[in-house]
DNA sequence: GAGTGGTCTAGACCACGAG
DNA sequence: TCGTGGTCTAGACCACTCA
């Protein structure tokens, strides 16, 4: 028995299917479509809730309802690109990049295998869609990795790739953890996504063919604009000693 | 600013991790946190909300809201042990399989890369953790690389896993894309989990050596109960090849 | 300032579960 | 049958956005 949070919902997403609103368009407002469909604010209000889910939808606080634009999905490719994860994507995407210094504290030592306390150098990335904000990445990396000209401040990302696999040795191997997880408070702002839209996490640990760990990464990809897809060739030795 | 129902759910997490509640214990009636807390029920049930979102706490209609009993994850391997996906978890888990011919249709036509209507084998994997569902799977495999006595009824589990292996060639790659989303209704019903608690979601396609689909399973993992793991080893044909 | 969404209330009635 | 959660109402007031 579909409840009628259910069956506005549906009809709400077969218009948008059918194009009775443009991609990128406002809704009528909320109190409207309440009016619309004959009950109160906070029905209706729970049937965009489903939308939003979705990622059909794209709620402003003081603007309005909007159809999502972009429907088309980013793939994040798994265990390659790693001090760039960002390129891994197959849609073009800006990117902007802060740099900041800190000492290893709490899950970095771990993530890290480091003492606390040992210089790090954190990369804030952030990729925009347009004008929206599409995806955030928190990179660590050991300090003495990094070139001090890229240690601080905005470098341009294109640099920060190249100048780091530069400095390293050959990876010897990528782990990323994968979870499904609804946004933080904080995701919820810094992406603009709505509370119910759920987000893969990833954290990524690169190791160098000596074993230490070069780089630990934490990513934030919004589900209703990224997958991320991982793909093992399997050989003989593998399959044996991996068990 | 923290909204009244966050400050609740705060105020009950706390009490969760001090203690106050055992696990598996029922949380007194909403009606009667309502009151506790001085705030209507919709406000109360949206506090709950944000700890079923989180896996803490397990509504049951017509009963009440428990605390979750078990809190230790299950991490699902990637990569590895196709044609048992449920092996593959670090925790011990009850599996029942349920086996049904199928011809092909839709979406499985393309991830088996097989004509329409040719014949498969569908096996059904539902794990559970004592008495409750923990995770689905629908696996899907050829009909000629699978024994007729494993073809319909409900085989055990060790045995499709095995017979299946022997029956095929090596595998050559495994492909697994992974989603986070938020349960459909039927999982929110065959999972026993709320609607607001994500579930991870992989697709995975299994090919061998002469580049044949051998096996393609849809994997639903809740949450709070499992998280995903990719190791990738470079080589440095792999990542010249790859890209 | 006008209009939007965000939060909350104090009820009502329905559907499910267990004794 | 009774207590539980599930859904919904018809408002109120606050916070944000934009002109």
């Amino acid at each position: 028995m579909p409840s009628r949070r259910h069956i506005i919902a549906e009809d709400l997403r077969r218009q948008i299917a059918a194009g009775h609103f443009e991609a990128g368009e406002r809704l009528p407002s909320e109190a409207r479509l309440a009016t619309l469909y004959a009950v109160s604010t906070p029905t209706l209000r729970s049937a965009l809730a489903l939308l939003q889910g979705e990622g059909l939808v794209d709620k402003i606080h003081g603007s309005g309802n909007f159809v999502r634009r972009h429907r088309h999905k980013v793939m994040y490719i798994g265990g390659k690109g790693a001090a760039a994860p960002w390129a891994t994507a197959s849609a073009p995407l800006r990117v902007s990049v802060r740099a900041t210094n800190l000492p290893a504290h709490g899950h970095l030592t771990d993530l890290l295998n480091v003492q606390p306390q040992s210089p790090l150098t954190e990369f804030l990335v952030v990729t925009h869609e347009g004008k929206l904000p599409h995806s955030l990445a928190h990179l660590y990396v050991p300090r003495d990795l990094v070139p001090a000209d890229l240690a601080s401040g905005s470098p341009l990302p294109e640099e920060v790739a190249m100048r780091l696999a530069q400095l390293r040795p050959p990876l010897a191997q990528v782990e990323e953890k994968v979870s499904a997880r609804l946004p933080t408070a904080e995701e919820t702002r810094a992406l603009r996504i709505g509370a119910s839209l759920a987000v893969l996490s990833i954290t990524r640990v690169a190791t160098d063919t000596a074993g230490r760990v070069v780089e630990a990464s934490l990513l934030v990809l919004p589900s209703d604009r990224a997958d991320a897809l991982f793909t093992t060739r399997s050989m003989a030795e593998e399959r044996t000693s991996t068990t």
